[in-house]
RNA sequence: GCCCCUAUCGUCUAGAGGACCAGGACGCAGCCCUUUCAAGGCUAAAACUGGGGUUCGAAUCCCCAUAGGGGCACCA
């Protein structure tokens, strides 16, 4: 199944934290890379001086090695087609648009940004499709001469086909056509010498051997000009798949970080992949949760490894419709994975939460509750309203009306307390199947149900309404400071 | 406005002409278990967007309509 000559790249802008629907493209193009025993390269796209944002390649490296996705070549690890940063490699991209020049299938253009500007306005007024005029493609010998003469500063520009169709094919959708007369004349080299998204990405697809492109399906419109300039360099064109976008879940719009980004209840959805870290969720159940959106398993399975991923993904099984974030199965995954975690990484996992929540966690006692909090989890920060009060420094005793149960009163709740303590005291063991051993008849003696007699005890050991069972509970919260508690909540009646 | 993509339960999906009165999962509802809350078990409700073709036969192929999405920058 390897097949060596299959590279292909990850290539996110350093804009700021890494977005969950990027995460995905690169999650597909690491399982490709991995299923077919080829490279997964990591290519950084810094090719908008203004929109760069100091700290992102750091955020993305450590975002995607926390996934479990490690890359054959890039930033941190090199590689033989280095540089893998394009502001490292502006040379070539200069080179390779004057070479259009050249060729006469790139021009010069010298038209300012005021011009461009009063066009759209204009092509807007009247009702006019958008889009450069090629005012600069027929320039005559002379006018060029004296805009040179000038000095005027200037973009190179492709001199796109004005006739017949682009044909491009698409793994996933088969192919695709555009009408040429719909295509623009677009920028490849900018005035600040830096190359535009597209003339990057095809050089350096070109030059790192990539052999497949798959990316998300916004970029469906750019493939038939990246098909002419493939054809221009006389260069074949890397296969192409366009994986689906993924949709909010208010079903407006892609995913994004603002405005819809919650579900139809108002809760906020996470976007970023540090909200998915900050929101408890662990990366095994995220990346199987990816693989669940446009891609499937088969087999009738949601719950699978990575390795076995890797051994199944094919783009054949790849859907091409876009489909809603769905946040509710993260949640009921991510619970899975919990519960199925090893105490002691679950409890490496939980430490920090509880420090955060402001509790001092004692890690005997964390790996004494752990097993209670495993199956009442979906995420990390759920642990703290379940299982929090096991670290309170200070026990704050419920207050009374709490302790009476349902058609109970202060009286008949002290005295069953007081039987409760008695036999409690006389344990000659402090496990839960003592305790419960010795209070379940005290229930039927009282003439009291299980559920009255222990949440009373609940109230008095734990002082919360929700918790683990009660006699594991006590169990952890141990035989001296239980009994004092329930001292105390029998003084409080 | 123009171009392009897509279309199965509320949602994620299985389905590559007969094995489908359409399967799984999440969620939702009910029941069981039960000391609270969960977890677990069982059951239920729930979909092939519409219309034309092609075919002996269509969720599956084609066309149109509709709907949703994407794109039209010296951003990627």
């Amino acid at each position: 199944m390897s097949d060596n000559r299959v590279r292909v790249r990850f290539a996110p802008s350093p804009t700021g934290p890494l977005h969950i629907g990027g995460v995905r493209t690169a999650l597909f193009n690491w399982l490709f890379a991995r299923h077919h025993g080829g490279a997964f390269i990591l290519r950084i796209e810094d090719t908008d001086q203004k929109r760069y944002v100091a700290d992102s390649i750091q955020l993305i490296t450590e975002g995607l090695r926390w996934l479990g996705m490690d890359w054959d070549e890039g930033p941190e690890v090199g590689g033989e087609y280095g540089p893998y940063i394009q502001s490292e490699r502006l040379e070539l991209y200069q080179k390779w648009a004057n070479w259009l020049v050249e060729q006469g299938r790139a021009y010069r253009c010298y038209c300012t940004e005021e011009r461009l500007d009063a066009l759209r306005e204009q092509q807007k007024a009247a009702k006019q499709d958008p889009g450069y005029d090629r005012h600069c493609r027929t320039l005559s010998a002379d006018e060029r001469a004296q805009n040179e003469a000038e000095g005027k500063p200037y973009v190179i520009r492709f001199m796109m086909p004005t006739e017949g169709s682009t044909t491009v094919n698409d793994l996933l959708r088969g192919d695709i056509s555009f009408d040429n007369k719909q295509l623009q004349d677009l920028v490849l080299l900018k005035t600040d010498g830096y190359p535009t998204y597209h003339l990057a990405n095809v050089v350096d697809d070109h030059f790192m051997e990539i052999s497949h492109i798959m990316r998300a399906e916004e970029w469906i419109p750019s493939a038939p000009i990246h098909k002419n300039l493939y054809d221009a360099f006389g260069w074949d064109m890397p296969q192409l798949a366009h994986l689906p976008v993924i949709l909010n879940p208010s079903g407006k719009g892609k995913l994004s970080k603002r405005s819809a980004g919650f579900t139809e209840g108002g809760r906020k959805v996470p976007v970023l992949l540090y909200e998915f870290l900050d929101g408890g969720y662990v990366p095994e159940a995220i990346v199987n949760f990816l693989t669940n959106v446009g891609w499937s398993f088969g087999e009738d399975r949601e719950v699978f490894t990575v390795q076995e991923t890797i051994e199944r993904f094919d783009l054949s099984r790849v859907n091409p419709a876009g489909s809603i974030f769905p946040i509710e199965k993260l949640d009921w995954l991510n619970g899975v994975y919990l519960r199925e975690m090893d105490d002691h990484k679950l409890a490496a996992l939980l430490r920090p939460v509880f420090e955060k929540a402001g509790y001092e966690v004692n890690l005997d006692v964390l790996l004494q509750v752990i097993p209670l909090l495993k199956p009442r989890i979906k995420t990390l920060p759920e642990a703290i309203p379940m299982g929090g009060f096991f670290f309170a420094e200070e026990f704050k005793p419920a207050p009374k009306e709490e302790l009476i149960q349902k058609k109970m009163d202060a009286a008949g709740t002290k005295a069953a307390l007081e039987r409760a303590y008695a036999l409690l005291n006389a344990l000659t063991e402090w496990s839960h199947a003592a305790m419960e051993g010795a209070l379940r008849p005290l229930a039927e003696e009282l003439g009291l149900s299980a559920g009255q007699l222990f949440g009373a005890l609940r109230m008095a050991t734990t002082a919360q309404q929700v918790s683990p069972p009660l006699f594991e509970s006590m169990e952890v919260i141990g035989r001296a400071e239980s009994l004092r508690r329930i001292q105390l909540a029998i003084a409080s009646l």
